[in-house]
DNA sequence: TCCGGGACTTAGAATAATTTCC
DNA sequence: GGAAATTATTCTAAGTCCCGGA
């Protein structure tokens, strides 16, 4: 077959968030589960590939009693900081009649009507499978085909600026391609037949994109082209593509005629900025009440006709720019850091850099190699203008030609003192009275007042990142060669601000004048800045939920959905492609075939001063191997470092292309050669305009969505309806590769829910554990039936429960008497001697012996009251919470390393959303913070219940 | 055509706020 | 009521994509 088939949606239990579970199998070192009542079910429904590799059916410990998790392999156990995380998923994106019979009912119509059912993205077409992940042994793969994690022990024949701590793999530790040329795309590229003899001929000249030189230093950034004519005094010139686009654009701010109802209607220019502050204020101080008034202030884009990407975004733009952090504050006199045991008394500018370090004494970062020799050699740089004024030290006592000693070694460096001192801050902050909370909270609202909200086109709008960024070290992700540099201080020549031309240009909260100001009405940002350390641009944006960004999020939605209409058409000619003459045209098929199904990134070149990290278009000879007869496994770190690896089953001419492509390759080597990101879109824009490979993300993640919303349960109630909805939103997290750390105490706080499913941990600590009180109800045969056979309840277990519970209950009384002496003694009444605390520890003493007796003779009294009903519904009540723990208990387990939030703020349509919670009436709250209702106000607007991608 | 870089989106970590537990 | 756990928000790094100048 030719054109890929529709994809089947997976399973929502088969997820391959289990898929991780299992290649990082947690060790259950407590008893085995008993009797679980889903054990068959998952059993039956496991890939085979989880069982083939015996991996535990609950990912070790989904529902087991009383279990303790520990992550204990080796991967596990190293600095999580270090670790890139892993996706480790195997799955199946060929397409076959097989797999569709497999697929079911839910595979999803091979010719869409309208908008239905375009294929799904893999993740949904198959049950993704999971895989511990072993190490393969080497003899039984050819060299090319040996799994990354042994080729990467290898020693590289150039070494790389920086290696995976974690000695995955994914092709760090090995030399990162200088630059190789990529060949041209040309016809003689023509691949002669579909097995292809392409060879890489000499004379084919090579894309030019990969010959990047070195960067130089970036001591001194280049300034913004468009600052180049900004000066703080003089208007500057608009940018060339400011003047292009405002030149077509019949709305002119300097047509007074013209000037906007908004504009004209605004104060003065100079009691603008006074009103904007006045403005701020009011808003900050506002009760619920009016806020609710000010919603209906709102300004409605989405209700505008003309909305959409014209080249002027603002006719009138007012801001206060950005705030600057308050400047250094140098350290109490005895707070200093230590060289060789002597404690440096350094001037503020160099106290700070070290102060940087100090702080981050107890994190991964300060372990970290590439970290400390960047900072060292920045610190030593700063300490070279700033020295050490003298050791602390009676003249008698200074260590002999102390004047010369010079801090050349980080490992002789002390900066604990620092790191304890600013805990004691910490610790001083936490333990402020509430008033003196609300004192700090207020003085610091009123600071950032001003800058919270900007003017556009008179309308209020509210600010983004409107705060300078600190200084500090850099906290570069991953294997970044610039990580712990440091990043300076910025003050107001450093930036650049973009603002309307009438509008008063702010002073800034600090001493100095901007670099800048110009008045580009083409872009959206406030001011910009150049940071030292990569040279990076940054900039200021409103917020969010502002309406620019709003914009332009639908439209990115709006793209998504017209790719809907040509997507039968774009997979039927990159299919095609895959069989290609032309080379270059066969890479980009084989490509967008992974952007498609895998909804991978499109892979930009990068520089040799970032991480190494790659998408589709810049996956190397290393990240991709083949294991006939038609599997692949990718194993690489893409957008920040985040590892990628993933077995999945492919078009066999996908297969053989691959193969084609790394065919007389090495590490190192591009296996798109051929390609690069821009050729890539290129092409989409001829196939629908506006198409690039993002699009793809945004589509899959959506239309994916839609088809997992489709498993809610129609009658269930709110709270499963919202794990259906969690479901069909970590289906697509997984699909988008979107991973967070597992908290460092996730393991703790497994285990406790863990104790918490079992039966006896139901009872509360004054209550008489389960067996005890079917035994009561119901009697011996029962208790054993109920309670004791269908829990993981042994003697041994109970005994350590009961003891667990006769310290608590002992604990609990001692606090109450205390407690109630205390309130005795301030109401100046007689307090409760020690024997009436005596007392009542006996009787709960007593009452855990009878306890006890009756657990051993297994011959119980009923207890007062008691009656067969009570107990049994109370029973039933236990029951239903242990039911409830359990599934709580595998949904965390399953999203433990999966981040939600990433996919459900910039890929899911929030229209669906909307659309889902008005017709299954859950209410929106429930899943959309206050933060993604402010950002999506456009999507409640449009979406009813029945609104479709 | 190539390349640098401007402007914007996407991303996980860090931190703050809120909720739950004891 | 305070500590711990969880969730929301903020921060800023790291991507994508496209434009314009040489």
């Amino acid at each position: 077959m030719s054109a890929p088939e529709p994809m089947a949606v997976v399973a929502p239990n088969l997820g391959s968030s289990a898929s991780t579970l299992a290649s990082r199998a947690p060790e259950v070192v407590s008893r085995a589960p008993r009797g679980r009542p889903d054990d068959s079910d998952d059993d039956e429904e496991m890939p085979l590939a989880r069982k083939a590799n015996g991996a535990k059916p609950n990912g070790g410990g989904g529902g087991g009693t009383a279990k303790r998790v520990v992550e204990s392999s080796s991967e596990d156990e190293k600095p999580l900081s270090k670790k890139p995380r892993v996706s480790t998923t195997k799955r199946r994106i060929v397409d076959s009649e097989d797999e569709e019979s497999e697929a079911g009912p839910s595979s999803s119509p091979a010719v869409p009507v309208k908008k239905e059912a375009p294929p799904t993205p893999q993740a949904n077409g198959k049950p993704r499978s999971n895989k511990v992940v072993k190490p393969a042994s080497d003899s039984d793969l050819s060299e090319d085909d040996k799994p990354l994690a042994s080729k990467a022990s290898k020693p590289a024949s150039k070494p790389r600026s920086s290696t995976n701590a974690n000695g995955n793999g994914n092709g760090n530790g090995v030399a990162k391609p200088k630059a190789k040329p990529k060949k041209p795309v040309s016809e003689s590229d023509d691949l002669s037949d579909e097995e292809s003899s392409y060879s890489d001929e000499s004379d084919d000249k090579p894309l030019a994109k990969k010959a990047k030189p070195a960067p130089a230093p970036k001591a001194a950034p280049a300034k913004p082209r468009k600052s180049d004519s900004a000066t703080p005094t003089a208007k500057p010139k608009p940018s060339a593509k400011a003047v292009k686009k405002l030149k077509s654009e019949p709305t002119s701010s300097e047509d007074e005629d013209e000037v906007p109802l908004a504009k004209k209607a605004a104060p003065t220019t100079k009691g603008k900025a006074k009103d904007v502050k006045k403005e701020v204020v009011k808003v900050k101080k506002e009760k619920k009440g009016q806020e609710e008034d000010e919603e209906e202030e709102k300004y409605k884009w989405w209700e505008n006709e003309a909305m959409g990407d014209g080249s002027v975004k603002w006719t009138t733009l007012e801001h206060q720019a950005v705030l600057f952090p308050p400047p250094y504050i140098p350290l109490p006199k005895g707070i200093k850091m230590k060289y060789d045991g002597v404690p440096l008394t350094l001037p503020p500018e160099s106290e700070e850099v070290a102060g940087f370090f100090g702080a981050m004494l107890e994190t991964d970062h300060a372990q970290d190699a590439k970290f400390r020799e960047n900072f060292f050699k920045d610190f030593k740089e700063i300490l070279a203008s700033f020295p050490p004024a003298s050791f602390p030290l009676p003249i008698s006592k200074q260590p002999a030609g102390w004047e010369d000693v010079k801090v050349k070694s980080l490992d002789k460096c002390d900066f604990r003192p620092m790191f304890d001192h600013f805990e004691r801050e910490r610790e001083k902050k936490k333990a402020m009275t509430k008033d003196e909370k609300k004192a700090v909270k207020e003085a610091k609202d009123k600071l950032e007042a001003p800058y919270l909200l900007a003017l556009v086109d008179g309308r209020k709008e509210k600010v983004g990142n409107f705060r300078a960024e600190p200084p500090g070290l850099f906290r570069g992700r991953g294997e970044h060669p610039k990580k712990g540099t440091l990043k300076k201080r910025l003050r107001p020549e450093d930036i650049l601000l973009n603002i309307g031309k009438d509008a008063q240009v702010p002073k800034a909260n600090i001493p100095g004048e901007w670099k800048g100001v110009q008045h580009d009405s083409t872009v959206t940002w406030l001011a910009h800045w150049k940071e030292n350390v990569n040279g990076n641009s940054k900039y200021v944006f409103l917020s969010a939920g502002s309406s620019w960004k709003g914009q332009s999020d639908r439209q990115k939605f709006e793209k998504a959905r017209e790719l809907i209409k040509h997507i039968d058409r774009i997979r039927k000619d990159y299919t095609e492609d895959l069989k290609s003459k032309v080379m270059a045209d066969r890479q980009r098929a084989t490509a967008l075939y992974f952007i498609d199904k895998l909804a991978l990134r499109a892979g930009n070149e990068k520089g040799e001063d970032e991480a190494d990290t790659v998408g589709c278009c810049s996956l190397r000879y290393e990240h991709v191997t083949l294991e006939p007869p038609n599997r692949v496994i990718f194993d690489f770190l893409g957008k920040d470092s985040m590892r990628f690896h993933q077995e999945v089953e492919v078009d066999k001419q996908v297969f053989k292309n691959i193969k084609i492509f790394k065919d007389n390759k090495t590490r190192g080597d591009d296996i798109f050669d051929r390609l690069n990101t821009t050729l890539l879109n290129n092409h989409l824009r001829a196939q629908m305009p506006g198409l690039s490979a993002k699009v793809f993300r945004t589509y899959n993640a959506s239309w994916t969505f839609q088809q997992q919303l489709k498993n809610t349960p129609k009658k269930g109630t709110v709270q499963e309806k919202i794990a259906a909805y969690n479901t069909a939103n970590r289906e697509v997290a997984i699909l988008c590769n979107h991973q967070k750390t597992v908290s460092k105490t996730f393991a703790d706080s497994f285990a406790k829910m863990g104790d918490k499913v079992s039966p006896s941990a139901q009872v509360p600590a004054d209550e008489t554990p389960i067996p005890a009180l079917h035994a009561r109800a119901e009697g011996e045969e029962t208790a054993r039936r109920v309670g004791g056979d269908e829990s993981d309840m042994d003697e041994e277990f109970m005994e350590r429960h009961e003891a667990d519970l006769l310290e608590k209950a002992t604990e609990a009384a001692k606090k109450k008497w205390e407690k109630e002496n205390l309130k005795l003694a301030e109401e100046k009444e007689d307090t409760k001697p020690k024997s009436v605390l005596d007392e009542r520890l006996k009787e709960i003493k007593a009452e855990f012996k009878e306890l006890a007796r009756e657990r051993k003779t297994k011959k119980v009294e009923p207890r007062k009251g008691a009656t067969e009903e009570k107990l049994l519904e109370q029973i039933s009540k236990m029951d239903d919470r242990i039911a409830a723990a359990r599934v709580q208990m595998e949904d965390r387990d399953k999203t433990k390393d999966v981040a939600l939030g990433t996919s459900k703020i910039n890929y899911i349509d929030p229209r669906l959303t909307v659309a889902w919670a008005r017709k299954y009436e859950v209410p929106l709250e429930k899943l959309f913070s206050k933060t993604l209702r402010e950002k999506f106000p456009w999507a409640e607007a449009e979406a009813d219940a029945d609104w479709v991608f």
